[in-house]
RNA sequence: GCCCAUAUGGCUCAGGGGUAGAGCACUUCCUUGGUAAGGAAGAGGUCGUGAGUUCAAGUCUCACUAUGGGCUCCA
């Protein structure tokens, strides 16, 4: 057996591991090195020795399930202690012990009778134990230490030496949230130590882009313990941004057919009970009264929406029918759920409805789809795409559920866009496509939605005169873009570690005038560049030439303009590039053209 | 909501049972400078809130509030 051996790889892509192999295994063998499978080894090996080393440091400890997750692996497990961050060291340094020891990873097998029996005082592996169907059970023993495993494993402890623990966490046992809460700690390994340092850096590269930190530095966004847990303050550098965001999604809208409309806030509760919403997502609704009745704050904008279309007769020649509105929706997350502009209670969704005939939603469904497209393009997002089916707390019956979910399938299919299945992710009311963008740490967040909706037309008793002159009901596409100004903007903060383009940039040009003469020049251009509706700032402060160049480069600005005697008297402008240091020249007039091109690149 | 952790001037953070510290930012003055921190002086905090232990609490304990890491990933 080579010495860099640790499984194999049979025909169906199953690790096979020595433990099992036997002899003449004549599968693809795997080495050790930083490949996936290897990985997927080590990193469950891994999560053994933390289990061996918490064994032997908390000897109470009962033992869950440790898998290999997406980004490293973890162990759930109870204790009676208290385990923090300061104990993952203490864990770490047991471990580094114990595969000094040389321990040879060994398996053996039982009959489940006998596990059971084995196991009998464990509850934990007992509840395990009942998850399997197999009649034969495996079991891996490395010194002391044994534990119900399906395996793979590497052979030996040798193996096992770039680690980390990452975090301890509380998870629920088999993830229901009624269950005990167990204590998991996750932790990551690779091969090799430079993988391990690199991983770690670049861990430590992803925090520095997190948006909160970002939009505290730059002052776009902040929370205020006194007002209340999600609910965000847009600062004025930040509200700038958001309101040219505001500007070109507009503009997009119009190009497409769309209208804008606005709703109320709250509406009474009996509109809710027609809908569904007090049925459904009463839960996550804020709920007054006013004069003896009750009124619910809006968590979406449909019923708004579905008011105003019936307020007028409409015809078949009317539809597709956009409406849309930058809604401001309250709905009450859990606390522990809450995460920077990323998941708050209240927020700004730029929500569209689309009334049409049924025969109309595969072309409605494939229009947002590029228009999706298109602004994931301009800010160069990757994005997947996700079909939600249906849920167990839903309206409408199985037939109208399985069409409008067919609908959507067939928009994505018959155009050759990739995406997976949310089996039961849909909203009450209907399947969706979900549109996920990824932050900095790899996380995904759902932002984009196009929810096709057959029951509340229904319910609330929505109609249109069709050709024959006989009154039939509309389909409603439910459809967001960007999601919410918040979250988009919290991802867009990462994705472009707060540098923003031109056409989004908070202050978009900064001058800074060498003595304060060539201030008045500066103040000029100012002017001049917001009637074009360019934001810029003058540093005219009393700092030095330096400081004030500095400051401003740290600022995250497109444009770094200095402008002093020769400026002034050419009508010239000195344009600094941040990143070269170099500086380059422009009349005013080419740097008005420059900048208003740039303006231009934010259209969609 | 649950588990673990954190909470010190606007920001970033140090300190730690005996009457609050730094850097940046801020204010005033000097300096008017051609490309990443000129100089001086000054103001600003009942150490998240409320209880408790103690002769004495930012420091220890508890509760609350807020923030952070998690809570599908099935031996």
């Amino acid at each position: 057996m080579s010495e860099n051996l640790i499984g194999y790889l049979d025909d169906q892509g199953n690790i096979i591991d020595t433990q099992s192999a036997g002899e003449n295994c004549h599968a693809a063998p795997i080495a050790f090195d930083n490949s996936e499978k290897s990985l997927e080894i080590i990193r469950h090996s891994t999560a053994h020795l933390m289990a061996q080393a918490i064994k032997a440091l908390y000897p109470d400890a009962q033992f869950f399930v440790g898998p290999v997750v997406d980004e490293g692996f973890y162990y759930d497990f109870r204790v009676n202690e208290k385990i923090g961050e300061e104990d993952l060291k203490t864990i770490e340094k047991k471990m580094k012990e114990l595969i000094k020891k040389k321990y040879k990873i060994e398996k053996y097998e039982i009959s489940k009778e006998e596990a059971l029996k084995k196991f009998a005082h464990d509850d934990l592996k007992l509840a395990v134990l009942s998850r399997i169907p197999d009649e034969t059970v495996s079991i891996y023993k490395q010194g002391e230490f044994e534990d119900l495993c399906r395996g793979p494993h590497v052979p030996a402890l040798r193996f096992l030496h770039n680690f980390k623990l990452t975090r301890v966490a509380g998870a629920y046992l088999g993830g229901d949230e009624h269950a005990e809460m167990l204590t998991r700690i996750y932790g990551i390994a690779f091969a090799d130590k430079e993988s391990l340092k690199a991983y770690l850096k670049m861990m430590e590269e992803a925090k520095k882009r997190d948006h909160r930190k970002i939009g505290t530095e730059m002052e776009l966004f902040m929370f205020n313990e006194e007002s209340g847990a999600g609910l965000p303050f847009w600062m004025p550098k930040g509200a700038k941004l958001r309101y040219k965001l505001e500007q070109i999604l507009h503009k997009a809208h119009l190009t497409r057919g769309y209208e804008p409309v606005r709703g109320p806030e709250i509406l009474k509760a009996d509109m809710w009970r027609t809908s569904g919403h007090y049925a459904c997502y009463g839960e996550n609704m804020y709920l007054t009264e006013i004069d003896g009745q009750e009124y619910g704050i809006k968590p979406m904008n449909c019923i708004g929406h579905i008011q105003i279309f019936k307020q007028t007769q409409k015809s078949y020649r009317d539809l597709p029918l956009r409406y849309y509105e930058y809604g401001v929706v309250h709905r009450h997350e859990k606390s522990g759920v809450l995460h920077g502009l990323l998941r708050v209670r209240e927020f700004t969704q730029d929500d569209a409805h689309i009334f049409c005939a049924p025969e109309q939603i595969a072309s409605e469904v494939l229009e947002v789809v590029e228009f999706v497209d298109a602004v994931m393009k301009l800010f160069g997002f990757d994005y997947t795409m996700e079909i939600s089916t249906k849920p167990d707390k839903a309206i409408g019956d199985d037939a109208v559920w399985e069409t409008a979910t067919q609908g959507l399938k067939d928009a994505l299919k018959g155009n050759d866009l990739p995406y997976t299945i949310d089996e039961g992710g849909g909203a009450f009311y209907g399947p969706k496509i979900d549109i996920k963008i990824t932050d900095a740490i790899g996380r995904k967040w759902q932002c984009g939605t196009i929810q096709v909706d057959f029951n509340l037309p229904e319910r609330f008793e929505v109609e249109y005169v069709a050709e024959d002159n006989s009154r039939k009901q509309p389909v409603m596409i439910h459809r967001a873009i960007l999601g919410s100004f918040e979250r988009f903007i919290g991802i867009l903060t990462e994705h472009y570690a707060g540098e923003f383009p031109f056409f989004i940039a908070p202050i978009q040009v900064i001058f800074v005038p060498i003595s304060e003469n060539h201030a008045g020049y500066a103040q000029a251009l100012k002017k001049k560049l917001l009637a074009e509706g360019i934001d810029s700032e003058v540093y005219d402060r009393n700092d030095s030439l330096n400081k004030r160049i500095r400051t401003a480069e740290k600022q995250r600005v497109p444009y770094v303009v200095i402008v002093g005697e020769e400026e002034v008297e050419n009508h010239t402008v000195a344009i600094r590039n941040r990143r070269t240091r170099e500086q380059y020249n422009l009349t005013q007039d080419e740097f008005m053209v420059e900048l208003t091109k740039q303006l231009q690149e934010g259209k969609i």
